[in-house]
DNA sequence: AGCCTTGGTAACAGCCCGGTCACGAGCGCG
DNA sequence: CGCGCTCGTGACCGGGCTGTTACCAAGGCT
């Protein structure tokens, strides 16, 4: 696998709550990127132009400058991507105009996932030379982003938006033990409140799905959690 | 979306409303072409003789020169295409006159779709070794951007204006999912402000005509959007 | 073996989302 | 001046997705 050993993506987010800043900071840079972080929109400035990111997240709603303007501020100096945060209902249409660019936005409440996936696929469009390609492959699996396409074998699989991003979730995890409180926090909304369960059923859900002509490949751990991994012998 | 290895051409925009300034610059940037800015006419012309663009997009409305000298001036030292923007009203008739060499405009509020596709028809007329030749085709759908004419499986489809360009971008982005908001921002004018329904009308006038008779080739991605590619097996 | 914990699955209800229809406004053309 | 086409909006309807619950199966421990 030719994995170039860039060095990890600089982010900055940009976020007044601190709950959601320090939930964002702390995932992000465990999924491997290094990150700033800044409460407004003028730290939020001095920082890029100190330390300049590879992208930018940015609360659409800030105490001080709003989001659109410290975009087109930070965009004065250097030509930087931006994955907006909005509510879901407010402002909508304005962020719309904005996701020209290879922007794009990610309505709150968000689940981690989500914004990962985001981050990556537009650091991929901006920065790579090649505008699109982004296929993960466990075993006789194949998972294509820009089509949102599951295929086994070879075969179309049919899925949910759920089920979609929780095979992700899996597949970027596969070989890797995943708790359901793990599960839970990645691919469902940060601040859903609901029983545990639902990750039992949306296994089940892919299960069937995925399995149901094929050997098996979700496994489960008892006592921990979930395990995708290609199918050996003894089984 | 396969770039031929070209080097991207250059573009110099020239508009004093910084909002479209920098939208224009964004996007195209985002659609492969090297982009200067610039918000006079003297800016332009001084930035056209450092680093001589391939084309320019120029606003007939400068505060100091007005877009006709701008062009005439370029024009003294090098032969280039331009890009003229407009009003709709105002100097309509001025404008045709000067889109004889090749030049064309976009009248004010334009949609990128139809930015970027003047521009692509202005170079490949211009510089384009192949005189005309700008066909897409995904399954046995075509389009043919020279005579305007889409066909299915060898059969003329008559389509409005705006079901044409939103069959363009559906073909030239095809077997990618593209977002409603990503639609509306590219096919509709950047100063629409109407709800994202409007997509899923022209969706179905599209699918009505298309696959009136024929395999479905626009499918509904729930909660993200739609896709255009060629039906296969598993549907 | 029996008990208790943990996971799997099916069934269900609410709800959100998308598809389509129908109406109205604007515009061009006759 | 009016006819018709096209664009855009609002409303209604249907279906699928989501999340919960309940019941059953399986595993593990004493």
């Amino acid at each position: 696998m030719p994995m170039p050993d860039d060095p990890a993506p600089r982010l900055l987010v940009v976020d007044d709550e601190p709950n959601i800043r320090e939930l964002l900071s702390v995932s992000l840079r465990f999924s491997g990127f290094e990150v700033a972080a800044a409460a407004t929109g003028r730290d939020a400035l001095e920082s890029a132009e100190q330390d300049p990111p590879d992208l930018v997240v940015l609360d659409v709603m800030l105490p001080d400058l709003d989001g659109f303007q410290v975009a087109r501020r930070l965009r004065e100096s250097r030509q930087v991507p931006i994955l907006f945060l909005t509510a879901r209902d407010a402002l909508q249409d304005k962020v719309t105009g904005l996701t020209l660019g290879g922007d794009d936005y990610v309505t709150k409440p968000f689940s981690l996932e989500e914004v990962v996936a985001r981050i990556r696929s537009v650091l991929r469009r901006t920065r790579g030379d090649t505008p699109s390609a982004a296929r993960y492959r466990v075993g006789d699996l194949e998972l294509n982003e820009d089509a949102h396409e599951v295929r086994r074998a070879g075969r179309l699989i049919e899925l949910s938006p759920t089920e979609y991003k929780l095979l992700r979730y899996l597949m970027l995890n596969s070989g890797r033990v995943l708790s359901k409180a793990q599960i839970l926090d990645r691919v469902w909304n940060y601040d859903f409140a609901g029983q545990h369960g639902i990750v039992e059923s949306y296994i089940s859900f892919l299960r069937h799905k995925l399995e149901s002509q094929g050997p098996r490949m979700i496994y489960t751990v008892r006592g921990l959690g979930y395990i995708l991994r290609e199918p050996h012998e003894a089984d």
